[in-house]
DNA sequence: TTGTAGGCGTTATCAA
DNA sequence: TTGATAACGCCTACAA
């Protein structure tokens, strides 16, 4: 506790810098009413020229910035925003991206992290007493959860988590365009055997993946597939691989991994414990386009996702929802860009 | 503008859902006074059991939660920190640790990030204008920018961050160290020649690990050394090797790189470019331990950092800070774990 | 143990 | 254009 025994209107206007100054500091200094002040600070208000100098002296002198907490409270705009990331380490770009352009904009960032996709609970009782002004997921939510935003009648945008019945804003790369896309490489490359390395059994987008691919090779004519799954690890994708080659007792032609990391572990694995050329003798895909899949040591085939476009059109329409609560739900698809690198025979 | 013509406590008692209910909406619901709401949210107040059991039951039906911006306004406590990271790309492991150890006491993280060291001005005002508890900086700080904290009264911690001369609490890893280690096995290694990588010119984290293994090499008597800089970047790594190659006309023993991304940036540029053999034709080291070091391709020699314990450093720090303003700036510094990788003949 | 009343720093309303 | 004054939702003496 501060030792600050004296009423508010009352204290010395030496402002001794112990507490940040008020606008009823700033009006007594230049000897108008608070409220001026706090017109100043509202663009539009009608104040005069020479009202605005005489403040905006006063302001500079004594360091005023308006108490942005206080303000929410009236205004019933934070001008936070919540942002849930399910797991931080893959996809810090999403992240930065996201951080970026809402500052841009005015608005902030309030981050939760999630390990545990279970203790989602608890972080939603928070966003509430935080007043946040919207909310941007990129982390799996149960459909009651995802119903608590709509009750509450906060805005909230998915990112890359769709719900197909539910009418809720999205923004998503085209998981199933993306594995198209590598399935005709991969057939037209005269590949026949494939594997299928799924993520997480949780995730939604994995399972788009997974699936998408397996159709497309259905659709194509080919059924010698076989499936495991990690967790989107690097660890995992090894482990995958592995479990891959015991169950059908040899290396598929192709190996089609939910992510980037699985297949560079997918790589790792091939090359260094199973003595195998990449792509000579097996070809590995991916999905992301994240960095580290373009290293030399890689050079992964895989989908880029377009991170730029999805994290504006996420926050644009996070925001968009924030001004007029009226707007619709809407969903938003990305084309991911195919990369072509050389693990991939052709 | 929702329609809401009628004054606070007169609204009626069916809670439409539309507003979040308030402990007004509580207190009259219950039958009880506001200020009882209030106390029974306040862990150690004197309330008896009944009137507890009677209030929870109408928090529980009217889906009732305290404002946590309301309650800051008055208590002084936002119960938020900010954390001011400047390239998220290189660490999100940072980042997520301190994110959820704040949580885990009940912190909220007002994430802050910066891509162009510059800007940090504007960043700064903010954090005051939305009365942040205290800050966590991962990013450089110019001497009277850390000047406004202690203005402010604000209690800051800078993670990786040392300014050697200023009384300002920071946790680091003991950069010098860790670079003695990587210098005394290289040399042990019969390594004779030497490059060394630094990153961006103005980290000062840079610099201590390039100095630091500048300074051991010379004082184990050894001066054939080329220096390059690049930016932290996989592809600054790269052009920092041909640099080094032109330099000095042939590939020396050893590379050591100021960071880990850059190391393999080297490796890479050096198997697939110059077609040498690490570290058959020349070792690699880096620093920081980060995921994609450990793995096979590249398995590199490095100094881990313990982010756990740097993360949880920074966060009891801070916190301790502002429940006890009085506290004096501390600096604490980790030791780095040696962690021996193939990217160095042996 | 409970209720009353004042204040946190701001914006919004309405006279002047 | 300006200045009182009343919210915003909560906490906290202080009195009952």
């Amino acid at each position: 506790m501060a030792a600050r025994p004296e009423k508010n209107p009352s204290s010395d206007s030496s402002h001794t810098g112990r507490r940040q100054a008020t606008s009823y500091d700033v009006a007594r200094h230049a000897g108008v009413s608070q409220s001026a002040v706090s017109r100043c600070f509202k663009d539009g208000a009608s104040v005069s020229k020479k009202m605005r100098d005489r403040v905006m002296k006063s302001v500079k002198e004594l360091g005023y910035q308006p108490n942005a907490i206080a303000r929410g409270l009236i205004t019933r705009r934070s001008n936070m925003v919540g942002v849930i990331v399910s797991n931080l380490n893959f996809y810090p770009e999403v992240l930065s991206e996201l951080s970026a352009r809402f500052t841009d904009r005015g608005v902030h960032v309030l981050l939760f992290t999630i390990d545990h996709e279970s203790d989602v609970g608890r972080i939603i009782d928070q966003l509430w007493q935080y007043q946040v002004d919207g909310v941007v997921v990129a982390a799996h939510l149960e459909q009651d959860q995802v119903a608590l935003f709509e009750e509450r009648n906060v805005p909230v945008v998915f990112y890359n988590r769709s719900y197909q019945d539910v009418p809720v804003s999205s923004v998503c790369c085209d998981q199933v365009e993306g594995e198209r896309k590598l399935v005709n490489l991969l057939v037209e490359g005269q590949h026949h055997s494939f594997a299928v390395i799924g993520g997480p059994k949780d995730s939604v987008v994995s399972m788009q993946r997974t699936q998408g691919a397996i159709d497309r090779l259905h659709s194509l004519g080919i059924s010698d597939i076989v499936q495991a799954d990690g967790d989107y690890t690097y660890q995992s994708g090894r482990v995958a691989l592995q479990e891959v080659v015991k169950q059908r007792g040899t290396v598929p032609d192709a190996i089609i991994c939910a992510n980037d990391i699985m297949a560079i572990g997918c790589m790792d694995e091939a090359r260094y414990h199973l003595n195998l050329d990449v792509p000579g003798d097996v070809s590995v895909v991916g999905f992301d386009g994240v960095r580290s899949a373009s290293w030399s040591s890689y050079d992964l085939t895989t989908i880029q996702q377009p991170v730029e476009s999805m994290a504006e059109a996420a926050v644009s329409m996070l925001l968009d929802r924030v001004d007029n609560e009226q707007l619709p739900p809407e969903k938003r698809s990305f084309s991911g860009v195919l990369r072509r690198g050389s693990s991939v025979r052709e």
